[in-house]
DNA sequence: TCTGGCAGACACGGTCGCAC
DNA sequence: GTGCGACCGTGTCTGCCAGA
């Protein structure tokens, strides 16, 4: 009695009933992985399973996500490349033809330039410049636009240089970058007319008040533009549709300033 | 809505070859 | 050597568009 007086007098080593019925419930509620502890390696819990079992599952997410971005890719090389093969196919069929039409329009030229009057206008050349067959933008594009360079040269014939005959008799392959390649061919591609009514995509051009101008035949733009870029890689689609503007821009420049001479 | 990247449009200057 | 004409490259401005 005095013992368990003795006893239950003195505060008890492990706290009272209250605080050991806390710390049992919090062991229990510990080993049910309801409650978090610092201690997590003392007793696996649901949260960390339900963790990893998220991680799994993000996991597999990821590696459908991986999946699907992958097939895309695949789908899009394979789109590309059936584009390169049509641009190849382009290339093969219509380059060719193309540089026989300026060879033969170019000697034509040759024989007959001595023989044209100079002319102040190119729409006075225009005339001679078409060729038979000619009918085909491609077709008359390069002959009607060598012959219209020439017409236009024509005026001072005897100042021609060898860069004259690089955009006239020269072939592209031969140019010594993609930009001076890609200005030859758009010389030997489209007629001089159509070049001076046109820019690369059409429309009003961004700066100035020029007039409304027709966009270039988008299946001949890509074609000298594949084959410039194959012959000069490393040149970039932009430099090529810089060069190009650049040469429009020149030669509209160009029939300007003749008609301002003719006025005067 | 803002911003950065890209491409088009244009102007300008350098280079080259030819004629004088 | 100088002038002229043509070609070519580069810089700048502008507009469009996708992404933050």
């Amino acid at each position: 009695m005095t013992r368990l007086t003795l006893l239950n007098g003195l505060p008890s080593p492990i706290g009272d009933t209250s605080t050991v019925m806390k710390r049992r419930r919090r062991r229990v509620l510990l080993r049910r992985g309801l409650i978090w502890t610092k201690r997590r390696d003392l007793f696996p819990r649901k949260s960390e399973m339900q963790r990893e079992q998220d991680t799994s599952i993000w996991e597999k997410k990821k590696m459908q996500q991986f999946q699907t971005t992958i097939q895309e890719l695949r789908d899009a090389n394979l789109a590309l490349k059936n584009e390169n093969d049509h641009l190849k196919d382009l290339i093969i069929k219509h380059i060719p033809q193309m540089k026989e039409d300026i060879a033969s329009l170019a000697g034509r030229c040759a024989a007959t330039s001595k023989q044209l009057q100079p002319q102040n206008t190119v729409a006075a050349a225009e005339p001679q410049k078409k060729q038979p067959g000619d009918d085909d933008d491609d077709g008359g594009g390069d002959g009607g636009n060598n012959n219209k360079i020439h017409g236009e040269r024509t005026e001072a014939p005897d100042n021609r240089s060898p860069r004259d005959n690089s955009t006239d008799g020269q072939s592209a392959p031969d140019t010594t970058s993609g930009t001076a390649m890609v200005r030859t061919l758009l010389l030997g591609t489209f007629p001089l007319e159509t070049l001076l009514q046109s820019n690369l995509n059409g429309g009003k051009p961004k700066r100035g008040d020029g007039e409304q101008l027709e966009a270039l035949d988008p299946g001949k733009k890509a074609a000298i533009i594949e084959a410039t870029m194959k012959k000069w890689p490393h040149t970039t689609k932009g430099q090529l549709g810089t060069a190009i503007n650049n040469k429009l821009t020149e030669l509209r420049a160009r029939q300007k300033q003749t008609k301002i001479i003719d006025i005067y």
